[in-house]
DNA sequence: AGAATGTTGAGCAACTTACTCGACAATAGC
DNA sequence: GCTATTGTCGAGTAAGTTGCTCAACATTCT
């Protein structure tokens, strides 16, 4: 289980942020309140998320976050990267670089590879409002569910 | 970076028992050597891989490590299961198990879902007996480098 | 009996995770 | 200009994890 809370957490607040989309600004308390995030812990998520260039706020009244581009735009792949750092199973295969020392590592080094470029392609091709699709229909399944 | 020092070096130590199969037990000094692992970590790597059923051990003048099964039976998935626990990104996902309770991670679940699956089958497809064919491939290769 | 091997529990230092707290900054409205 | 309403951020904390080490012990062969 090596997702950190990190990573889900702030996926869920860049979803939250696309469920909302052209409403204007959505506080921090609605998001932490909606994703079940602590807050003060999303707050520093929030700032991963500004600096990766995914969001941007609004201090005082009326304000909140906001998407800086369209959901269908942001890549998850960023998003994790962002968040978590490299998802690389081991350093070696980061960048397709070239491993000049021999080491134990090496003959593994293959198998890792191809899991990393298998989960880059996964999550490059995953984006934002894809998830955020699946958070509406989700949403509309409870609903369904309890107006029987 | 989320292979752990654990599941290298067990690896590591697999292989090297791979590469010294048929010729009687290996001592736990000449694989911490050869695989540069520190020898009282790599006991406690012994005792989860004798326990996962890989190896097992003779004590005494004359003992030493040695595998269990041929290494082309023994899978690499079982084996990073053993040492690292499961690999699944997030908890949800094993055993294709049907979560009951609506989650924020719930949106993201079939893209960790497939991932996880990648990761299953690629880890799956190889063997003891292919990394430690790889090691040989990589020693020829630094042997005929320093002989030129 | 002694040397040569492996085994294991406990412990340690360093590091990481998942937060919280409180002070501060920016902004709108009156 | 003051107040309320929002976000920001550095420092700190508790708990947990990682990567080991140490030492005592157990087994086996000569």
């Amino acid at each position: 289980m090596w997702l950190s809370r990190k990573g889900d957490y702030g996926v869920r607040a860049l979803i939250d942020l696309a469920l909302h989309d052209g409403e204007g600004p959505v506080q921090r308390a609605g998001i932490a309140d909606r994703q079940e995030i602590p807050e003060s812990y999303l707050d520093h998520l929030m700032a991963l998320l500004r600096r990766g260039g995914f969001v941007r706020s609004v201090r005082g009244p009326g304000g909140g976050h906001l998407l800086t581009r369209r959901p269908e735009e942001i890549c998850l792949l960023h998003v994790i990267e962002t968040l978590e750092g490299s998802v690389a199973p081991i350093s070696c295969v980061e960048d397709g670089e070239d491993c000049t020392h021999d080491c134990g590592l090496c003959a593994q080094r293959p198998v890792w590879e191809e899991i990393y470029q298998d989960m880059r392609r996964r999550l490059g091709a995953v984006s934002i409002a894809d998830l955020a699709e699946r958070a509406r229909a989700q949403q509309h399944a409870r609903a369904a569910h309890y107006s029987i």
